[in-house]
DNA sequence: TGACAGGATGACTACGTATTCATACGTTGA
DNA sequence: TCAACGTATGAATACGTAGTCATCCTGTCA
């Protein structure tokens, strides 16, 4: 079924079916609905192939996701119905490999997407560099790295992780300890530089640690590391939250009472935080709010036609989503003496989160 | 860019480089790296749009996924990866209600995809059989109820619920009770059936009871309602993971020890059925093989250019794939009797929860 | 009544590719 | 040496739509 199959069965021109479902407004009233009860009639449905082809624009985005964690499930879903809202696809691209990166900016150039949405730290500096050379539209997700070389939205991890530090003083921890993923990306780093400023101004001091990824058995195995150290701190503040539940069940199984001897915090909002056995203190991320501006910085750049450029001849636009603190039974569930007692009005801590 | 320019730039006309892109045996190695290196002078990369337009196949696949549980992302990522491994591209339809299932069927007819996969229980028997009618390549995804209606694959639950059963026999439970989500798909019931079944061969009554929903949530709630049952069960046979795993905390806050006291099974084998705390015996699904097989049935009809139809003029192929069991301590944990002693090197089960 | 304005419609073309058909060339066999 | 054949290439066309331009018709105003 075609425009010319509907424009023969209505007794029209093609152009004319072509503008009942384009520009509606410029065919006369009757012989609108005498078009529309032909498609109706024929079960025409335009073509947007063709529709691409003539009018340059696919209405597709790409984005590239990471295959690892939930957290990126719930930001896949955001994008695919928000996109879905605004009359758009979703194409996706899940990786887990270097490679699969590589196939996504292919299939951009074949199908000649409207843009692209990267939320994966695993493209590097030089490569965004490079692809925000070619025109498209590009917005980098949570990806503090991209920051000033593409346009760029991430939930602001620095103040996030000061908030967190602020609230563990608090509760009245003097000895802190940060354990990170990996030490090498950007989001360890502005995360642990939030933190350990915010503890620094407080007279607390905050090493280092890397777990060497971001995965549950990661923050698992680290547990013997944070165990190791001398004295042990009474506060462990993790950078994410999938290696949070992996160190507290591990701190766990060597014996140790959390939150009873040791605090933890995590980072990011997973459902899991919720869970009752954990009812983790986490800075919760703000996804819808997050998702919204990558799509808005989005199309912003396809209708103003340029490609993955500055917003006014200026540096690449950096937006920071704030997120929510989360105080959980980590923090604040053992017996002891809290030192804000303001946040007695927050459910102490639920049977379950 | 196009294959005119390229053309131009390599001496030969459009025909040529097409043909070099699409048929390169059909033209002579000489032409063929001057063509070449004029593609890549230019950087031209051919439009698979205009080509979709002219072949009638864009190389892309839709499928509608619902947007909860950790369960679902591996189902997306690993159609993601084997769909680009093939040469095809993702069309992502996230739902969290029912009209997303109408919009995706939208998308569908508007840009021709080459075939549809259905990954959804909400999706009513009405409406596959209304779109089977429609000449469109079509698969649907752990969706017993699809099953002789389009083209499926699946799962084996009634063969994974009996394995269970048989396990949880094994280990000595004399009275279980079986917790589904939402009775009235046929996941549940399948599974259900396949457990009450085995069960009642070897003497064990299985009471149904149901959630109402398939989150963790649901699960957590219903263990009060477990806890009414006289005589309490040994074991609880859980339809899910998520339940299973609300269901454990649940049981937990209400101070029962969970294996000690009641023994639980899942289904599905989420990531978190390992964590420390839980270790879950569950029915772990091969959503490699699964989404392996989907994606078979799928190019098989679109090459044979048939539409969700039937195998060669039988019903439509409904296929099962088998799952894998794995025991954990949740019903072996307890330090009583367990009769498969070969589980004895795993470790036993960490306090937490 | 006639001319003109303005909206509604139709004929035509371009978007970029793949494919059919025709042609030209080189090769082999008699 | 010539005929016949097979291969490599080019010209032309179709895929389905949107937009440009020209045309036509209706209604209005002088």
């Amino acid at each position: 079924m075609t425009s010319v199959d509907v424009a023969s069965e209505a007794g029209v021109s093609q152009a004319t079916v072509a503008r009942v479902f384009s520009a509606p407004d410029k065919v006369a009233p009757a012989t609108r609905a005498k078009v529309q009860a032909a498609a109706d009639r024929l079960g025409y449905v335009p073509n947007a192939i063709a529709r691409s082809l003539k009018s340059q624009r696919t209405n597709i985005i790409g984005a590239v996701v990471p295959a690892f964690g939930e957290y990126w499930q719930h930001v896949v879903t955001q994008f695919s119905q928000r996109l879905s809202d605004r009359g758009l696809q979703l194409l996706l691209f899940s990786f887990t490999e270097e490679d699969r990166v590589e196939r996504a900016v292919a299939a951009v150039d074949q199908y000649r997407l409207d843009g692209l949405i990267m939320a994966s730290a695993v493209i590097g500096p030089e490569q965004l560099a490079r692809m925000s050379d070619r025109d498209l539209p590009l917005v980098a997700f949570n990806q503090p790295a991209a920051a000033g070389i593409i346009p760029s939205v991430s939930v602001d991890n620095e103040e996030g992780a000061r908030r967190i530090a602020e609230h563990v003083v608090d509760v009245g921890v003097e000895r802190a300890l940060f354990v990170g993923g990996v030490a090498s990306t950007s989001t360890d780093s502005l995360r642990y530089r939030g933190a350990a400023q915010a503890l620094g101004e407080r007279g607390v001091a905050c090493p280092y640690l890397a777990c060497g990824a971001f995965s549950y058995e990661a923050g698992y195995k680290a547990a013997a590391a944070v165990l190791e150290r001398q004295p042990l701190p009474d506060a462990v503040i993790v950078s994410a939250d999938e290696l949070a539940l992996g160190l507290i069940d591990g701190l766990r199984t060597n014996g140790v009472d959390v939150p009873g001897e040791l605090l933890v915090t995590g980072f990011d909002g997973l459902p899991q935080v919720e869970w009752t056995g954990y009812d983790l203190t986490t800075l919760v991320q703000n996804i819808e709010g997050l998702t919204d501006r990558a799509i808005d910085l989005l199309l912003d750049q396809i209708e103003r036609g340029s490609g993955a450029g500055a917003g006014a001849g200026g540096a690449p636009v950096a937006e920071m989503v704030p997120g929510t603190l989360r105080v959980g039974a980590t923090t604040t569930g053992r017996g002891r003496d809290a030192v804000n007692h303001d946040d007695k009005d927050k459910e102490p801590r639920s049977d379950h989160g």
